[in-house]
DNA sequence: TAGATTGTTAATCGATTAACAATC
DNA sequence: TAGATTGTTAATCGATTAACAATC
């Protein structure tokens, strides 16, 4: 796979493509072409073909895309075909809406302990999980596949907790506190900055009552 | 206020000029340039000028910035000195999280209300608020102003509910559901689509592995 | 004053859109 | 075959970076 850089911007798209094609398959619709789908979703066809054709010809000349297959060909590049082994740190509100978040298992996402310091917290049941001591973290690690950790953590400890997985060996970050992470180890993190896109719509708002 | 377009990619890095702004302020650094900040934000210097330059000149040359006032100015942007009220809709765990976030008031965000239609959880307090029944959501909003809606409804739920609240003239949502919502309404709409970002996560994991 | 650093214009880079030949 | 629609190249647009005169 000695491809060519393929930038953020069309990696961004990718899950909403998946989204839309899900959504046709679920309306029955066999095929789609790029024309139709630039109305549905907002976009230009010019951008859906470029960015369909960064990973492969998926489609056919006058006859456009297969919704299935392009469904299931963006859902490989995604990979959500394979299996990502998560950790949840923090068994608060968020932790827990996110343990109960069904959609991410069908996306190849499972989640396979939950973590927490609070003793009131620790040993009770989400869903088929206990809660377990954050003091096991470290064995736990090492006696499982953990590619991801979702960090649900308050924000004084989100760094600590960051730098002690990391450490460990777990590739992947998913931060819900409002803090870029810095870590000195090989990881990817993707933010989840809640307070940022609250703020955002806060100023589109504002933006938008003082134009009128 | 007649002022020039400003793009989205400015407005989405100003959230995090503040947080950076403020935790300066928190380590007492009375100012700021350019440079020192691209440094420890990881984007250019050339940049942060341009995106500042965009609301007006904040800084003052061979000096930098005044990290309090720079904090102040760009909160005043983002509108963190007004007050949006907002309600949840949908007491699940996400709703609960939101409600419990406190971070949301100091930015200017505050939760008046929140509801949900499961008997079990209607009535329950969480903060100082009573779950209401939804029922009563038309109700709520002609007797009380609110700017926000934030919806943590289950995504068979959600295309109706903004409708709903958009019809009553609430003028912004914040979407929580893993889709995008068409409304025929005058209302603006930011999407926290979360399984959007793990997926993305999932991909630059695959990226990584397969090309090391 | 000399040094530093801004505000701002110009140059570059990258992403989006348009156009069209290839082809189903 | 004729019509439709892709894959792909070229043109445009916008965002980022570089450069530097203005000025504190």
């Amino acid at each position: 796979m000695a491809s060519k850089k393929i930038s953020m911007a069309v990696i961004k798209r990718l899950p909403r493509y998946h989204r839309y094609l899900n959504y046709l398959l679920e309306l029955g619709i066999k095929r789609v072409s790029s024309k139709e789908l630039s109305s549905r979703m907002g976009i230009t066809a010019s951008q859906i073909r470029q960015d369909l054709n960064c990973f492969g010809g998926f489609g056919q000349q006058g006859y456009g895309y297969n919704v299935e297959s392009l469904y299931n060909e963006i859902g490989n590049i995604l990979g959500i075909n394979k299996t990502f082994y998560c950790i949840i740190i923090g068994a608060g509100n968020m932790g827990q809406a996110l343990s109960n978040y069904g959609n991410f298992i069908k996306r190849g996402f499972e989640v396979i302990g939950i973590f927490d310091v609070n003793p009131e917290v620790v040993g009770k049941k989400l869903k088929n999980l206990e809660v377990m001591n954050l003091d096991s973290l470290e064995e736990f690690i090492l006696h499982n596949r953990v590619d991801i950790a979702m960090l649900c953590v308050p924000y004084r400890e989100t760094a600590t907790v960051a730098d002690r997985v990391a450490r460990l060996g777990v590739k992947g970050l998913w931060n819900f506190s409002p803090m870029d992470l810095k870590i000195p180890y090989d990881v990817i993190v993707e933010n989840v900055h809640l307070s940022d896109s609250l703020m955002v719509l806060g100023y589109k708002l504002n933006d938008k009552f003082e134009r009128e």
